[in-house]
DNA sequence: TTGAAAGCGCTAACAT
DNA sequence: ATGTTAGCGCTTTCAA
């Protein structure tokens, strides 16, 4: 069932129902109905490929996220989404794997469909040049940025927070509180992403305050996941490890944390405080409340949004914006004096 | 950039190009390297839309998904996938927006990638035969069934849970546990979805019990969200409506509902005990653990893949299977003796 | 082992 | 207002 087949149907040329189908003005109200009601009929549905390959660069722009599903992404989604829209472009959405290449599936689309631009939600922090190569168009990473690559700056734009700095923040923030004992909940000391990333904030903020660093208090999971969460945080107290804050490098991660201490019979925040990075919805509703470092998820959306728009259209320069967290005070974190 | 340019590059043709791309096996390994190099020089990248026009019908099905980002789907989107990649199938997905025509965009998808099959996750439960008649392929909608429209069962395939008995069984276990006001949270009691199948259940499971019914014990949200239930919950607090038992028509809503009840002073379940349905992660991670029928979401996405291939590759008919929860046991009811 | 050429379904000049 | 035709980039016969 081709476009041929509904001309055929009724004795009209391709191109005829090739106008009807786009809405050209110039087709008499007649065979616009003839054609209306035989690709009813016959249940005719274009084929977007052909379509795709012949149509000239369309006012469409990409995204690739990896892993949505990721409550984090999501938020960033939907303020990419609605700022694209409201700019009058469209977006096409590709969802990939950990693990699967995002500059390559996002060249893929940006071929196939003709894309204008790309955002890029979540991908390696350690792209080099040859790399990028496979882009013809202008690209934003949005919510990480090329830390430990050595991408030239003015071959990309980024929209991030400072993680390290921010992770910074959430452990000075405990020792302001009076905590010393500060454990940290993480994926990895050295992924070259963002658990290395914050880790690095959380020595940091430990080196500043006088703090000796302690590699017990180092929880490692075997994930980015709940469970592993979970799990290691159980592990950690069955080791009678003493600490009387913890630190997570994600929400998610402490929610887990929080119901993990709670099993344990320790009370959040009054026998541990609990901080965080990322503000997800989900935080909100925790039994206390999650304190944390919420990222400006809408504004990371339309910030890359606008800086895409305005290299396709005004043929600017790459840039590079960082954006600050905005503390939501839960009810994880107390004062703590001895 | 395209094959041609890669072509001429090499001084061979495009036709060798397309072969070495391919791997097709008589190519020397001289014209290979040759050709593999250039690829890589020009950063070459294939426009599949070009390919997918040409090409003959793959293994391939597709999976289209109301709403990705809704964790239930979400959990079910991973059986899907995983079962459809052991089976030697490859897999297109395609997130729409509630609102947007699932079977449209079912169709289009199977028209531009020549798709074997589809699986619909989350879907209108009132479709009618002119509606899938835009389908060429046998389909299996996940999650969802028909029962609100008028279609011949043998024109679609199913996997399911029957949402109204469930609903009956959570509400008849509160029974049980010695509960009579029993209020209800959900979205709307007439939306020809999910919501009016579970209310269903909740006033059926009363009148068997010999409850009377009571207006006022219906929470109803602005929407599917936490916020929603939330401010719902909040409002009927503040209207000193008495109730010793929550039946939730989602998990997270249900957290959302905890939530609600801690920041009034109630506890859970002492003072309101809370059961829903579907058995995501975070509700696993609330406190208390909430008490919930689990959807088998590993199982309807096995199943659903299953009743596909057995279609596309054995040509058996349509079928409709009906799946049980798991209860799982949390913290969030309680016994009640008056 | 390689090249030439047809054609997938569609849109957009260009004719009429 | 409508039809004819030339590709879009690719795969795949068919010949050489």
């Amino acid at each position: 069932m081709t476009i041929k087949d509904v001309a055929q149907h009724c004795g009209v040329s391709v191109s005829t129902v090739s106008r009807v189908l786009n809405k050209h003005p110039d087709v008499s109200e007649r065979v616009r109905s003839k054609v209306m009601r035989a690709v009813e009929e016959l249940h005719y549905v274009p084929n977007s490929s052909a379509r795709d390959l012949v149509c000239a660069a369309s006012d469409a722009v990409g995204l690739v996220v990896r892993g949505v599903g990721n409550p984090f992404f999501l938020d960033v989604f939907h303020a990419v989404e609605s700022t694209i829209a409201e700019a009058g472009y469209t977006m096409f959405v590709q969802n990939i794997h950990p693990g699967e290449d995002e500059l390559r599936a996002g060249a893929q689309l940006v071929r196939s469909k003709k894309l204008r631009g790309l955002i890029l939600l979540g991908g390696c922090f350690d792209y080099n040049a040859d790399d990028v190569a496979l882009l013809d168009v202008p690209f934003v990473c949005c919510s990480y940025t090329n830390s430990f690559g050595n991408l030239d700056e003015k071959a990309y734009s980024s929209v991030t927070i400072d993680d390290r700095a921010e992770a910074h923040r959430a452990v000075h923030y405990l020792v302001k509180n009076g905590h010393r004992r500060i454990a940290v909940l993480l994926e990895s000391t050295d992924d070259r992403s963002i658990s290395e990333l914050r880790y690095m904030g959380y020595r940091q903020a430990l080196e500043e305050n006088g703090i000796a660093f302690d590699e017990a208090l180092v929880l490692q999971t075997r994930g980015y996941g709940m469970d592993a969460a979970y799990d290691a945080v159980c592990e950690a107290l069955k080791k009678e490890l003493s600490f009387s804050a913890l630190f997570c490098i994600s929400d998610s991660m402490a929610v887990a944390a929080m119901k993990a201490l709670h099993d344990a019979g320790r009370s959040v925040p009054k026998d541990c405080s609990v901080i965080a990075i990322d503000g997800i919805e989900m935080s909100a509703y925790s039994i206390p409340t999650l304190t944390t470092l919420s990222q400006p998820k809408h504004e990371m959306g339309e910030m890359s949004v606008r800086l895409l728009l305005d290299m396709i259209e005004g043929h600017t320069a790459n840039r590079h914006v960082v954006l600050e967290t905005e503390p939501r005070r839960g009810g994880s974190v107390c004062r703590i004096c001895d």
